[in-house]
RNA sequence: GCUGGGAUAGCGAAGUGGUCAAACGCAUCAGACUGUAAAUCUGCCGGCUUCGGCCUUCGUAGGUUCGACUCCUACUCCCAGCACCA
């Protein structure tokens, strides 16, 4: 399968530059994907544009990941309102932590090329950049963008000149980038097309050169149809930390039908002879859901590797499998005690719930209490009550606690 | 710079002196149903609580009042028009 047929296929296919797609099969080039430090991980949004970015590795391409230590100082202007400021030194903090798991999801062998744009930002002189960059630009080009238009006009938020002037920084990365590594392809996703395209005209105009760019489609929530971002308030983390690894799996077990095969193709490196399987597999009987089970393996895999993958789809058997949750064993709790929040026995139901951060309050955990929320080993629990033995603590359909 | 309009909970949006922790919609969370799905219905939905209450919110800082989201003053930010600039 060539590059393109692949990228075609998988759907990675949005706005680019190329007169077709089937020029990237030719030969391959150096190419760039950036993301800013505006949060200390990554999400799945960024995980389809890295899928897309490994598609391009797998054909012979040489990928250089950026992460925006100087735009991220800034912010990409969104079309609502004004974003706040991050802090310096929260910024720093993003920078590591995005740079490691980036490192960690891509795990190329001849390891990952980083580079951050504070690097050559630091020293650029304000009227050195005007004279060279912001003489490249037209205004008139600038304002007529979209989100400029919906910002300052009737009823918008209003923009302030440094978000305005975003996009000329993240067109002179591309420029940079082109003189320093030849990185003539710029990989990003749909909503940032307009920047990328701002960095091709500097190179045409600066060095008379082509380069292109290519953009896959925002991931839409089958279910809710927003995109998956942070902004959106429906991030998935793929910091274990912040999205633990078994709600990760649980997000990709909890798909519905209708987005398996899409996000197979996004999320997976499945080729199509074995999904058209899977699909086939799972079509014979859905309610067993062994698409999904296929899918949040997948996924978990490439995110947190598979010694976690396996241990995810084990704590999901032994929790929603057949047996009763009485009969785990030690080793079995052992590892339900790795993946949950565990305290100790002899306490109070609604204390335990608020120490494993089931409840954020005593007053929250009486209301899940009371609504039925809260099952203790598989009963639910209608009042307060002391937990005495071993137990599994369980709020909604999958939070859950160990108590030994 | 001038004139007018605006800033309310995660978002959108009511509220124009007490009955406001603040209508309504969306989202979240929880329950029923189910395939750990979708749709639907129900409840919750500022924080804490010994469930009696207590505390903090309506851009910011003051003021008037027994009492302010509501009135006054100043400030910040946004929008529109005008002026300036060109």
């Amino acid at each position: 399968m060539k590059l393109s047929e692949e990228l075609q296929w998988r759907g990675f296919v949005a706005e680019h530059t190329l007169d077709q797609i089937s020029d990237l099969d030719k030969a391959p080039h150096n190419f760039y994907w950036g993301t800013d430090p505006s949060a200390d991980s990554l999400h799945i949004g960024h995980l389809a544009a890295l899928m897309m970015c490994a598609c391009f590795v797998r054909h012979g391409y040489t990928p250089y990941y950026l992460v925006g230590g100087a735009t991220g100082q800034i912010g990409d202007p969104k079309d609502t309102v004004e974003r706040d400021l991050k802090g310096l030194d929260e910024i720093e903090k993003n920078k590591v932590a995005l740079a490691k798991q980036i490192i960690k999801v891509t795990h190329s062998p001849e390891g990952t090329q980083l580079v951050d744009n504070y690097d050559w930002f630091k020293d650029i002189k304000f009227l050195p950049f005007l004279r060279e960059i912001g003489k490249a630009f037209s205004m008139t080009q600038l304002l007529d963008r979209q989100f400029v238009q919906k910002r300052i006009g009737e009823g918008g938020s209003g923009i302030s000149y440094a978000e305005f002037s975003y996009t000329l920084i993240q067109g002179y990365d591309f420029l940079h980038l082109f003189r320093t590594y030849n990185i003539d392809l710029q990989l990003c996703g749909a909503d940032q097309f307009g920047n990328c395209t701002s960095g091709i005209h500097l190179i045409k105009r600066l060095e008379n050169a082509e380069a292109n760019c290519y953009s896959c489609p925002l991931i839409i929530d089958k279910v809710t149809g927003r995109k998956f971002g942070k902004s959106e308030g429906n991030a998935v983390w793929l910091d274990a930390e912040k999205t633990s690894i078994f709600d990760f799996y649980q997000f990709w077990l909890n798909q519905s039908d209708e987005a398996l095969e899409d996000y197979f193709k996004y999320f997976t490196f499945i080729m199509p002879e074995e999904l058209k399987q899977i699909l086939a597999e799972h079509a014979k009987n859905p309610s067993a859901r062994s698409g999904q089970k296929r899918l949040a393996e997948e996924v978990t895999k490439v995110v947190h590797g598979e010694e976690a993958a396996k241990q995810a789809t084990k704590i999901t058997a032994l929790l929603f499998g057949d047996g009763k949750i009485t009969d785990l064993n030690d080793s079995d709790l052992d590892l339900l005690a790795k993946s949950f929040p565990t305290t100790k026995i002899g306490a109070k139901l609604i204390d335990i719930l608020v120490q494993t951060s089931l409840a954020s309050s005593k007053g929250e955990a009486r209301k899940l209490i009371a609504s039925n929320a809260i099952s203790i080993n598989g009963i639910k629990a209608t009042e307060d009550q002391v937990i005495e033995k071993t137990s599994l603590i369980k709020r909604g359909k999958n939070k859950f606690a160990v108590v030994r």
